[in-house]
DNA sequence: TTTATCTGACAAGTTATATTGTCAGATAAT
DNA sequence: ATTATCTGACAATATAACTTGTCAGATAAA
């Protein structure tokens, strides 16, 4: 209660106090995408944490109460990261179902490839840690199921999917996505890319072949 | 070194020394089971974990090295206990596609709501602790893996399965069960489980429309 | 130039847990 | 009956991490 750290609010070394403790923001989220992302969450140290990010303890309790707000921080990092990447390819034109299904795929298990941290961040280290993670978990899953049914919806546009979005469908083709993606991270990617599409593309081919009624 | 648990073999209490032994081990477990269901594993203490053992310390370390050692026996133990309920419901006969699905369904989602503990385990505690339990997990996931081509087998013996199981389609059926089971439990069992299964007739039915030719 | 504030390194206190050790009384073997 | 072993309760130690505090030197403001 006496020592707290007093409120920074002059320049230093050339940037505004605002600024700099951001930055040391983003380095610690940085630190800890790192150390949850190979260490796991359980066996990574705050201080440990803090060497990563090249800053000493006082200034993670600046920015976080504990290395589980820390979690939380990082976590919505990823997913907020992620999200818009998939939803840029929705803009452009598709000449199949199947093209818009795989090229979003494609972005996102490229960006798990890339950056092993943010896939077992996204699936592996979030769950089972606190009541109030889980909640984060649940709402990024449907958050996920959301763009789903938007790429679905895209696909496959006789399908009510407005309706379907109120059933199990989505949360099912979100399961399946993501366990295919765990066991991609657990193998180590040792499937290639290429060929889980392209079961992708048979599946979602005689789906389509199946929707639309030939003459 | 030194100090190690002489090795008993004497009878005591009228019980056999391995009988006493194996008991506590159970004992263990089924405490681990309740610690990590409630608490989670990494809340979990080993000393809290004797209590409701009603052991103490010394009989863990007879046991079992370390909590994660416990973790694993444990995650065996249910994975172990829930296969054969499941595989009884494969013996008896079905009269459509929809009905020997849901009610291996049922079965397996029954198991859940009854020991929430369970549930815990299975899918959200065993996560992100070691590489040798994430090991354990796949394993896991790949069982069930094969009892779900072994349900949708029957239930579908015009497919080749045996050409399915090497593709994705296992593994995104058994996500899709899988995150359904995870809301589930996050959700702490709101949706009643008829309303699921009805979801589940009702799309299973679509496939078997689907597949079999109309005349 | 002088004063106030910021930074980085580290110490200190606190707590929690794991792990090993001790021991008195209960039980079985001789 | 005496000796050896087993059990359960608890003490002691070690370790690790969290959290707060101190302080010298760097930087900016007056």
């Amino acid at each position: 209660m006496k020592n707290e750290i007093a409120k920074t609010t002059r320049s230093y070394g050339g940037v505004r106090a605002s600024l700099r403790l951001e930055g040391r923001r983003r380095k610690l989220i940085e630190a800890g995408l790192t150390a949850f992302g190979t260490l796991g969450y359980a066996k990574a140290s705050i201080k440990g944490i803090c060497n990563l990010a090249g800053l000493t303890e006082r200034y993670f309790y600046e920015s976080f109460g504990s290395k589980e707000e820390l979690l939380a921080a990082v976590y919505q990092d990823v997913v907020e990261g992620l999200m818009p990447l998939a939803l840029e390819r929705l803009e452009e034109p598709f000449a199949k179902p199947s093209e818009i299904v795989c090229d979003t795929l494609r972005i996102y298990f490229t960006a798990m490839k890339e950056d092993p941290r943010k896939a077992r961040m996204l699936y592996i280290e979030v769950l089972g840690v606190s009541p109030a993670i889980d909640r984060a978990y649940q709402e990024a899953t449907r958050r996920l199921a959301g763009i789903i049914v938007r790429v679905m919806g895209l696909a496959f546009p006789g399908l009510d999917w407005r309706a379907l979005s109120r059933t199990i469908v989505p949360t099912g083709l979100t399961g399946a996505l993501t366990l295919i993606a765990i066991n991609w991270i657990l193998e180590e990617f040792k499937t290639p890319l290429d060929d889980i599409l392209a079961q992708v593309t048979f599946l979602v081919d005689a789906m389509d072949a199946f929707l639309t009624p030939k003459p």
